[in-house]
DNA sequence: ATGCGTATACTCGTTTGCGAGTAGTCAAGT
DNA sequence: ACTTGACTACTCGCAAACGAGTATACGCAT
């Protein structure tokens, strides 16, 4: 197994990978993230993002080499990778990219609670995210496209990672939309009953009982 | 905007919908999920299930309603939902599946500092990943074909769901790979001069100045 | 009957994560 | 010259997350 990492946030990874081009403040770390699009995939928290460089700090990833101060403002301090923070960052990558591990999306979480609502509601409310998840696609595709004609393909393929995930997405839900709204969906009718009933078809009650997925 | 969740974490949507079900206490809780697959997609962890219990009381959502005791055991309180409880889980729930939020994966962050690796050790260790994600793909697929004979589809929705974006995972990294090791991912030279040599071409040594991602 | 390993059922203390708040700065209007 | 509003650059304290640890019970082999 591999040993845990010292500084576990993936925020800490933005902070490496932007300390390897230049030593920097956290302020400018964070204008520097935002402006290479960091802050679409991963919100910047402003409580994280001071924590997290000082336990980099703390576990010698990097160090306070400057402290800068412009006009009246507050004083900064400039920070720089150390050659650990550089092992680490390789190291971390290594693993991001070799090893999958299992994540545990919302949608999912949702998915698998599906079960309380009616089907008819279920299906305005995929009716819903469809809408949002299409055009978020056609945005994120030309916003691809767009930023393909200046930037490597080395720097856009997480972008095209993501879009692929959402084609996915985007796919199976109109997918179950469609089973849904046609009533093809199998079971529609018990699930359409149970839901007005409150009462469990007898074919699923004794499933419940000894768990839906049987080893 | 939706006013925040009394308790955010995705395990308090697991122990509403198992309570739904049934009254029971924590460990049982725990039991339950593990027997339907949750701890699939969601590892238990001890310390949170009984603090997100806790604050589930605490904002009335479940009560504690008995207390049994088995044998010399430790004590166990039994909560049961209640109708605040349970209109929160469909609140929940609607949100969860009509609005998709951006959520930010561990590889999309590994492939977006992938380019501190050299061309050929990112092949190697994209290689790896591929062989997991196919295995696990193969044992996913295997895994639904056989519980779909006794559970119906609307359980199992969201294995389906982790099923296509799992396929897609594995088809872009395939590409990928592909690309880099027939040779036509486009910059592959100047990546593989980067890595030897740490300096950056003068093209993208432009790019980095004024940010990768132009608005 | 007795020991031993495994399962049960938590508890506790330590990180970690975070968002609201704040105080100063700058530029532009009036 | 003075106000206003937007931006800069953080700080703070709470709340959540965690994971290792603990202590008892039970089944099974010896």
């Amino acid at each position: 197994m591999a040993k845990r990492r010292a500084v576990g946030n993936l925020m800490a990874l933005a902070v490496l990978s932007a300390l390897v081009q230049q030593p920097m403040h956290p302020y400018q770390m964070a204008s520097v993230l935002k402006e290479h699009g960091k802050d679409r995939n991963m919100k910047i928290k402003w409580g994280s993002l001071y924590t997290v460089v000082q336990n980099l700090e703390k576990h010698g990833l990097v160090e306070a080499t400057d402290t800068v101060r412009q006009g009246a403002r507050p004083e900064r301090t400039v920070y720089t990778i150390t050659e650990a923070g550089r092992a680490e960052l390789v190291d971390w990558v290594r693993e991001l990219i070799s090893t999958p591990e299992p994540e545990q999306s919302r949608f999912t979480a949702g998915l698998s609670v599906m079960a309380v609502l009616s089907p008819g509601e279920a299906a305005e409310l995929l009716a819903q995210r469809l809408t949002v998840l299409e055009r978020e696609l056609a945005d994120k595709r030309a916003a691809l496209t767009e930023a393909a004609r200046e930037v490597p393909r080395l720097f856009l393929v997480e972008e095209e990672y993501e879009l692929a995930v959402a084609g996915a997405e985007t796919a199976f839900v109109r997918g179950l939309l469609g089973e849904l709204t046609s009533g093809e969906f199998p079971g529609l009718a018990d699930w359409q009953a149970f839901s007005e009933t409150g009462k469990v078809p007898p074919e699923l009650a004794e499933l419940m009982e000894r768990g839906l997925h049987p080893q």
